[in-house]
DNA sequence: GTGAAAGCGCTAACAC
DNA sequence: GTGTTAGCGCTTTCAC
């Protein structure tokens, strides 16, 4: 049994600095700082020589003087309500992907999607030491938003409909994105949807926009999910999981036996309604048709396949780090970007497409 | 519309420091430092009056600042193959919660369980500045753990099972539940089991503990998975993911067409192999029984719900982020610890349980 | 293209 | 219990 490797990083003890790697090299430590960042072109001969001293001494530069001096950390943040919601997950995915191709570390914080941890979220001393931070905010209204005080850095909304606020953001059009919902159901003849939604009582207004779409795609068709009826014929979960999405199907089929088509407004709902359709002896979709939304890796793969929106979550994860490096440097107008990322519906067995 | 809120942290632009609430309060930088960390007691009346100051000027202390000086991070790593793989998805969560509970931050890498990135991750920059990583290695055997240079940094393995290496680790006992899956087989009365793996060929060392224990509880009833059959009966999978375990099936099919009993290594591909046998036209538990592996949320909602070990995901996140808190405050003797954090067999409807 | 030196904001050793 | 001060390792003016 060997002995545990004591050489810890507590800078102090015995990491080699610029300083050590300057000395060997016979150069300046000044010299050396360009040599290392690259930023300053080098001689070659000097160049040579420093980057010897370097491989000989093992030198690495040290992250947080270079963060003190420098003000710039390198590293995001990525705040989400929790991996575990497949969605989220994916989005992760992504945004892990869009930092690494930049350089950048990225720290996670969860929200579980409460509305209070949301709104103090982005003062989390957790949170303090990076450039800017991806903000998947699912709680948050426009005014929670414009009360929240300065944080210091660049925030980027991702997913979210808050658009013509003060920060910057990255979405698909909600609108759209509900209307073709809406279209879909019209054309393959529903005429009795409801929607099942995990967004809070409290802030119905973060999916309005496509919830209006989708009641608009409807109407296209001639189906009604009017005004008067609206909220009658929307079922609220408490919670974004696979076994909400189950147990709301009783409720639903209790208030609307005789529902012919569910939008449900996350995939793990969807695949959770799925579930609990099958529970209670409705085929999908000869019984009922089944949307959900955004396109995780499990809607190819349920049986029968989900229909869902694909909401373009590389392009926005993506956009959503390229904004906040630009904030950073300072390269982009102080006017707030809006960034609409796109949509795209993905019809599968659910709605009686092939596959 | 506003304009977008420019006060970026660049330290050096406007940030609050601790002269300036120094000044304020009428004490000294000193005194304050003692205030803002609570390490030394402070006289009530000073005390007061400082954070009057702080809170006034709205005083954030400099994380980089802080690091630089203290050598610590408050930092941690953790490392997993992937947060789109339902078991380390949950683990990570786990992580958080043990990070959080200790004011850390997470900084997440993804290896996509590759050998090459895994052996080089731990030098990644993006790692330089945590207190210690939490390492969910899946391709590493010893030979490579003990290759691996120095990190300066503790480093606490999770999930494998490479005890006796020079790191410290916190794993289940991989052979005793490698055993219980080969002892359930048995005592259902199965004869003809097949293991579904992603362990790569090259490195199958790493679950062989656990494959002993099964051939081993296999054994105990007079069920063969003999030596010399041995890796005939092993199929490998390309990934850990529901589609490699649903592709799986047609080739364990092909090669045994009368299996009657199915161990797969992770819960992922046990659940796509549910899908495949599904498919086949076999069903689950009355002719193919299914065991997997971590307990993943989904494995208790899936058609049947599957059977698979618990391996204490959350004990094992917080014993890690333990191990490194202690190593880093260096109240840990120099040995390598090995914890065993225990697992649980759990018994559900596919290998006929009621639930 | 390179050197000298200031200092980012903080903690901790040393005084009293 | 509080003040003074050195200096963590680095980037970056300012010189030449």
């Amino acid at each position: 049994m060997h002995g545990y490797d004591r050489r810890v990083g507590r800078t102090a003890s015995d990491a080699v600095t610029l300083r050590q790697v300057a000395e060997r090299a016979g150069v300046s430590i000044r010299t050396v700082s360009n040599v290392v960042t690259g930023a300053v072109p080098v001689r070659d001969a000097t160049r040579i020589r420093v980057e010897q001293a370097v491989e000989e001494l093992g030198y690495r530069p040290n992250v947080a003087a270079r963060r003190l001096r420098s003000g710039r950390a390198q590293a995001i943040g990525l705040v989400l309500p929790d991996v575990t919601v497949p969605y989220f997950r994916e989005f992760a995915d992504d945004v892990f992907a869009a930092a690494r191709a930049h350089g950048l570390a990225v720290v996670v914080e969860q929200t579980r999607g409460d509305r209070d941890r949301e709104r103090s979220v982005l003062a989390e001393p957790r949170l303090r030491h990076v450039d800017g931070i991806v903000f998947a905010s699912v709680a948050l209204d426009q005014d929670d938003l414009a009360a929240m005080p300065p944080t210091g850095r660049p925030v980027v909304l991702a997913g979210a409909s808050a658009f013509d606020g003060p920060l910057d953001a990255v979405a698909p059009d909600q609108y759209a994105a509900g209307h073709a919902v809406g279209d879909l159901f019209g054309r393959i003849g529903r005429s009795r949807p409801v929607i099942v939604s995990a967004d809070s009582q409290r802030s119905p207004l973060r999916a309005s926009e496509r919830y209006r779409g989708f009641i608009d795609g409807l109407g296209d068709h001639g189906v009604g999910f009017g005004d008067a009826a609206a909220d009658q014929a929307v079922l609220r979960c408490s919670a974004v999981t696979l076994e909400a999405g189950r147990a709301s199907v009783a409720a639903v089929l209790d208030r609307w036996p005789d529902v012919d088509a569910i939008f449900a407004n996350a995939d793990a709902l969807a695949l959770g309604v799925l579930r609990g359709l099958h529970d209670a002896g409705r085929r999908v979709p000869e019984d009922v048709a089944l949307v959900g939304f955004g396109n995780v890796e499990y809607a190819a793969h349920s049986r029968p396949t989900l229909t869902t929106v694909d909401t373009s979550r590389a392009a926005a994860a993506q956009a959503a780090v390229e904004l906040i490096l630009q904030r950073r440097d300072a390269t982009l107008p102080p006017a707030p970007q809006h960034l609409d990322i796109g949509f795209t519906l993905v019809e599968r067995e659910s709605t009686g497409a092939a596959r």
